[in-house]
DNA sequence: TGTACATCAGTGAACGCGCGTTCACTGATGTAC
DNA sequence: TGTACATCAGTGAACGCGCGTTCACTGATGTAC
């Protein structure tokens, strides 16, 4: 990351970045996205309120910086975990869902900032789009890969509403070529699931219901597995 | 709601109590949870702030009643949609999913507030835990009824991890007698899938992906109803 | 039915606090010649 | 290699703001006799 030839100052431009994020992530974690406090970041860091602006211009953009290095950390632990083609579906299917839950389990708050309530009064900028594909690339990569080995069956499932096919169209033309619009459907289920299961979890709603969310959570990302390859 | 006999003042206090609710329910609406001001509130009502203080005793206190209400809705949403048992799991599951969808729909910040990001530094009390269950109470009901009219299959799925059995036991115990182990955790498969749908799309996780909300849910819902029937 | 007292809703001022952002400044670091 | 100037990080004071909560108060409503 930093590049060798980068002046002291660059370079001590490029740790205080760094260290004004892991701060910032640091409060999230302590309260909330929307009560993430400039003046407290700096207060932690110890420097003056104003000279966080050296860094970024406003909070909303300390806050985006945020957001995408969120995306991106789960974009890496999935990509990484995603392995390679000759490991068969199910068993990529299992890692990376396992790999993006423990991520989320070690990282709630950066977990929320993405997927939790949208933080309120704040929009999103256009960059933050290419950071959030990253982990959805992945997961439809691993099934494309399933489909072309013979290992997902390609149609199934409830009738289509006609309604849905342009979308799916647009979603094979832009990532998944050659993977029909059941397997797109049922991706998108193992999708919901995988993200449901980890909100659900995160957010306290298995509280007094399921006390091995880590078996839990297997078991039913097993099951997603069973879904997504629907052999006859 | 307001009893016959209650002094006009009774009535008065019952109306403003509704109406404070009304208007925090309305500026979470425009904010988020952690933004919400007992100040914002009383000058949108055209009190002085300190009056407030006579209906809720902190701001804790009204979010926690804005939660429970929230969570009664949800619950009361799906209790009138489930109907009665004559009409069978999947077309029960459908209504039943479809409604709880509706509601999150028009009342999206109703649905973050509990189903959404924790909000920083509040603690729910206990009252709001009875309100919690309704929902999920409703739909354990259909199960079972499904169960007892042999029309979800008892068994199938991936094998259950031994450390799960204590907590479906328990849970089978509280409000699913009867209903085995593998159906209860395909219960909880279509719950987390009904929850993460929902999130994922008022979060705007399906934006440029999905745009026919409504059809991708239903066709997803039958996919949910079709794995909880299980039928070999 | 009328009166005396208790209860309660709402007022207005004040408390101490933290926030995001701007601005003119100082002094250190980097660059061009 | 040394010097002059430009760039930049960080300071400290100030802006105007909104917040939750407390408190002594006024005046209206309810209750008991």
């Amino acid at each position: 990351m930093v590049s060798a030839g980068a002046t002291a100052r660059a370079r001590a431009r490029a740790e205080l970045t760094r260290e004004i994020k892991a701060e910032a992530r640091r409060q999230l974690g302590r309260s909330g996205a929307s009560e993430l406090s400039l003046r407290a970041v700096a207060r932690e860091l110890g420097m003056v309120s104003s000279a966080v602006y050296r860094y970024f211009a406003s909070r909303d953009e300390l806050l985006t910086a945020l957001i995408i290095d969120a995306y991106d950390a789960v974009g890496a632990t999935a990509e990484s975990a995603a392995g390679d083609e000759g490991d068969g579906v199910e068993a990529r299917w299992l890692r990376t869902a396992g790999a993006i839950r423990s991520w989320a389990v070690e990282h709630p708050h950066d977990y929320a900032l993405v997927y939790g309530s949208p933080v309120p009064g704040y929009e999103a900028p256009g960059d933050t789009v290419s950071a959030a594909m990253r982990v959805g690339v992945v997961a439809l990569g691993i099934v494309a890969d399933g489909v072309a080995a013979g290992e997902i069956w390609p149609g199934g499932g409830p009738p289509l509403p006609p309604a849905l096919q342009p979308d799916l169209a647009r979603l094979r033309d832009e990532v998944a070529p050659r993977v029909t619009d059941e397997v797109l459907a049922r991706a998108l289920y193992a999708w919901a699931q995988l993200f449901g299961m980890i909100s659900l979890e995160l957010f306290g709603h298995f509280h007094n219901v399921i006390d091995d969310y880590g078996a839990f959570f297997d078991h039913q990302m097993r099951r997603s597995a069973q879904v997504l390859v629907a052999g006859p």
